[in-house]
RNA sequence: GGGCUCGUGGUCUAGCGGUUAUGACGUCUGCCUUACACGCAGGAGGCCGAGAGUUCGAAUCUCUCCGAGCCCACCA
């Protein structure tokens, strides 16, 4: 044992707080690096940390307890002997930054200058990275702050453009025009994995046509009557005897007095509104396909915008989507044209991101193709292995459903798309990769020439941007340093793990696991570890729009962040969801101060130098043993990175076993009121060796208490370099007394208390023949009458 | 409509075929016991969602139903 501790004191405050984790935590910086080793003998264990997404306050609770996770798995891979690349990295591309920045500065992103946009962009990045910089060091996370990587620098963005470039020469790229789902409040096309669904009440309308034939009516039930002037046919369910007779027909459309034809489809539901449908372009998705199906002619009445467009007729024109809706409306009832009109709830699709309702425009975009790698995916599959088992399905769901994924934003903060255009004939222009370029600024690489017409000059730089997903979904390759370390990257990829929480399995689980592949020809890791969700205390999702989210920072002031993470690791299993609670945390506040009580105890009766196991008392040889299964349990746990299990399995052994039953059992000896030298150096090395052990196996879920009462007991050393103790006892005999041991002392405890008596008032009881081992310890504890 | 989870004392949670169901928080009672009153000890509180089946035996396996949550796909 070292003796010479250093100048770390055990905390003198009554309880465990976040005072006494500043100092270990100004400890860390300046004492502990945890580093990927290099060279080293030992194995590699590289994560693939998710980089947060600093988009402002408030921070949420359950994003620091997945970090609090993360860190864990981390701490026990550390402890289980593997050389670990925690890196640690900003997401900083995209959408939110640039509402953050618009707000901010009570700017528009499109009426300001890119440049300056993009300045001010980065500035406010600045300050909301710091801030969450110090959470995540509060939270105790041993990332590699010091190679701390941003996904806009232009060393990143650079491996974004190549790998881009890398796909394009594959073939894998393509630039299509077909209906994308745009969201106005954006001004960007999004994936499909971007929109939600939401029921929001609206209005469905029902139109009367008039047949060109005859004067018979149809009706048609709509909730985008704004547009009709899109309409390019009426469809009607085969099978519906009331509408049946129409197919065939024409029917006139009201106000704009054109005639579509009324075909029968078997999308068409006879017991929903009408029973016919009006087909535009486009009201939906089912729009998008019924117009390929009918090859009809589409009319695209919605600018980019947001619009309709001047084919509306001259009072719609220029009026947004909403306002042309109750117009036309209007229009429609001065024509006595409109039957009736229900209040319904209606599945919109949402922009997930401004919450605006999106609209399927035709726009030329760029798109990854996704249907070869999904294949390769699937088949690989196998080889990945899900460490909550339950999620894996939720990859395979999407996978069937995944189409070609839209990779091209009309916005300002992102990694530019690496492309010019041939001022001559449109032909695009791709430089070489390994570079960053900036097309909407600078001109492409001297001596680019047209591949088409050979024109060399008058080149057009494209001004889109790439979805931040496509910056993301290369974090593997970022950090295992592809195509620039070729040593770090073979002992690193594929990395160990991604860790990653469940709502974005479609987009960055899906995105990355298709992109490595394709680049590399493997999966990009070997496990995944996806996180439950943080509910509030009534089991809802927390969301700005509630205003439910709870802040970790005031959590983790009045708690500790060891208070924060024990209760993480410990409030439900590995995948689950969980609800925040600050009972709970406040239970777990109460757990650390009891440890730090068993230390100032341990500390205060005093340890000696090690004794050999046989030479120990049979009290001391019994907590050891049940120490040693609880070392074997927690290995096995931490074996499956299963923080929860080892969690509690910590707290009921240390509050249960060792503090009321064996520390009462032993305190009287440790205390020296024993005569006997040898027994009590056996008491205090036991106690010793048993929490010193205990911190150990605590460390990795919460580190800061059990590096202070490790500093300021064993070691001038952190904790964090040590290896997962073994402590090579096996009397498994002394198992067997444990329950009786347990259930002997409770018997004591209520007979005195049935007898009013005090806990160190003498009593008569004998003691059963088993437990005649302890007899001495168990007649100090209980101040028994030896009979 | 399809799929995936999940229903265990007031709350949360473990157990997932075998003696009186785990632990935490809360609650009640008593207690300043040479670490800890943010503590110690003791107690109350559960037909393990409902029903049927498999089995010598079910919280645990199967089916049906009820309820909750999440995801996906159509609703004009």
């Amino acid at each position: 044992m070292e003796t010479s501790p250093t100048k770390m004191q055990l905390p003198s405050d009554k309880t465990w707080n976040r005072s006494a984790e500043s100092e270990i935590e100004k400890f860390w910086d300046e004492n502990v690096k945890l580093k990927f080793e290099s060279p080293s003998t030992k194995p590699s264990f590289a994560i693939d940390t998710p980089p947060p997404y600093t988009s402002g306050k408030p921070w949420h609770v359950g994003a620091a307890a997945h970090y609090s996770h993360i860190d864990m798995i981390a701490r026990i891979a550390r402890l289980l002997g593997y050389n670990v690349l925690f890196p640690v990295g900003m997401d900083r591309n995209g959408i939110p930054i640039e509402r953050y920045t618009e707000k901010k500065y009570n700017i528009s992103m499109k009426r300001t200058e890119r440049g300056k946009f993009l300045e001010l962009a980065k500035g406010a990045l600045d300050e909301l990275e710091a801030e969450m910089i110090g959470i995540l060091k509060s939270l105790g996370l041993s990332a590699d702050f010091q190679n701390l990587y941003r996904t806009d620098s232009e060393k990143y963005r650079a491996l974004t453009q190549s790998t881009f470039i890398e796909e394009w020469k594959r073939g894998n790229v393509y630039i299509g025009t077909r209906p994308s789902n745009y969201c106005y409040a954006c001004g960007t096309t999004i994936a499909d994995a971007e929109i939600e669904y939401e029921d929001l009440p609206s209005k469905l309308v029902y139109l009367k046509f008039r047949l060109s034939e005859s004067d018979t009516r149809i009706i048609v039930a709509t909730t985008r009557p704004e547009l009709l002037s899109a309409c390019s046919a009426i469809i009607v369910n085969p099978k519906d005897e009331r509408l049946n007779s129409f197919i065939g027909k024409n029917a006139v459309i009201p106000l704009y007095l054109r005639e579509v034809p009324i075909i029968g489809h078997e999308s068409a539901r006879a017991d929903f509104g009408s029973g016919a449908v009006m087909v535009c372009s486009y009201g939906d998705y089912n729009d998008v396909l019924l117009f390929k199906e009918l090859k009809l002619k589409e009319r695209i009445i919605i600018d980019q915008n947001g619009r309709l467009t001047k084919d509306t007729g001259e009072e719609l024109t220029g009026l947004p989507v909403g306002e042309a809706r109750k117009k036309v409306i209007a229009l429609l009832q001065e024509q006595d044209v409109v039957d009736k009109i229900e209040d319904i709830k209606h599945r919109t699709p949402l922009c997930e991101r401004s919450k605006t309702p999106i609209e399927l425009l035709p726009l030329e975009e760029y798109y990854l193709k996704t249907a070869d790698l999904k294949a390769r995916l699937a088949d690989q599959l196998r080889e990945l292995t899900f460490l909550t088992s339950k999620h894996k399905q939720i990859l395979i769901d999407w996978m069937e459903t995944a189409l070609d994924w839209p990779i091209s934003r009309r916005r300002f903060y992102g990694t530019e798309i690496p492309v010019w255009y041939c001022g001559k004939c449109g032909e695009p222009i791709i430089p070489e990769g390994g570079k960053y370029y900036v097309p909407w600024r600078d001109p492409p690489p001297a001596g680019s020439k047209c591949i088409a017409c050979g024109n060399s000059e008058n080149f057009i730089g494209d001004i889109r941007t790439f979805d931040t997903w496509m910056d993301s979904s290369v974090s593997a390759l970022f950090v295992t340093k592809y195509k620039e370390d070729d040593v770090l990257y073979a002992k690193t990829y594929p990395m160990m793990l991604r860790p990653q929480g469940v709502e974005i399995v479609r987009t960055w689980l899906f995105y990355s696991a298709i992109r490595c592949l394709s680049l590399t020809d493997q999966l990009p890791w070997k496990n995944i570890f996806i996180d439950g969700h943080g509910l509030d205390e009534h089991g809802e999702k927390m969301s700005k729009s509630k205003g439910n989210v709870v802040d970790p920072i005031p959590i983790i002031e009045k708690y500790g962040a060891d208070a924060f993470r024990f209760w993480a690791a410990s409030e439900s299993s590995m995948g689950s969801n969980y609800l925040f609670s600050e009972i709970k945390i406040s239970g777990a506040e109460k757990f650390l101060t009891k440890v730090l009580n068993i230390a100032k105890f341990v500390k205060e009766v005093g340890y000696t130098d090690k004794i050999a196991y046989g030479e120990l008392t049979p009290t001391d040889k019994w907590i050891l043993n049940e120490l040693n299964r609880l070392n074997e349990k927690v290995e096995e746990a931490y074996r499956r990175f299963d923080f929860f299990a080892a969690s509690n399995m910590i707290r009921d052994f240390t509050w249960n076993v060792f503090a009321s039953n064996y520390i009462e059992m032993v305190k009287n000896r440790a205390y020296g009121n024993n005569n006997k030298e040898r027994e009590v150096k056996s008491a205090r090395y036991t106690l010793s060796e048993t929490l010193r052990n205990l911190m150990i196996l605590l460390s990795p879920i919460s580190p800061f208490i059990s590096d202070r009462i490790w500093l300021s007991l064993y070691s001038k050393d952190s904790i964090h370099a040590r290896e997962f103790p073994h402590l090579k006892v096996s009397d498994s005999k002394y198992l067997e007394s444990t329950e009786r041991l347990i259930e002997f002392n409770s018997m004591v405890w209520r007979e005195k208390r049935k007898n009013k008596l005090s806990l160190r008032d003498k009593i008569t009881i004998s003691i059963p023949e088993e437990l005649r081992e302890f007899k001495s310890d168990l007649i100090a504890m209980h101040n028994i009458n030896a009979p």
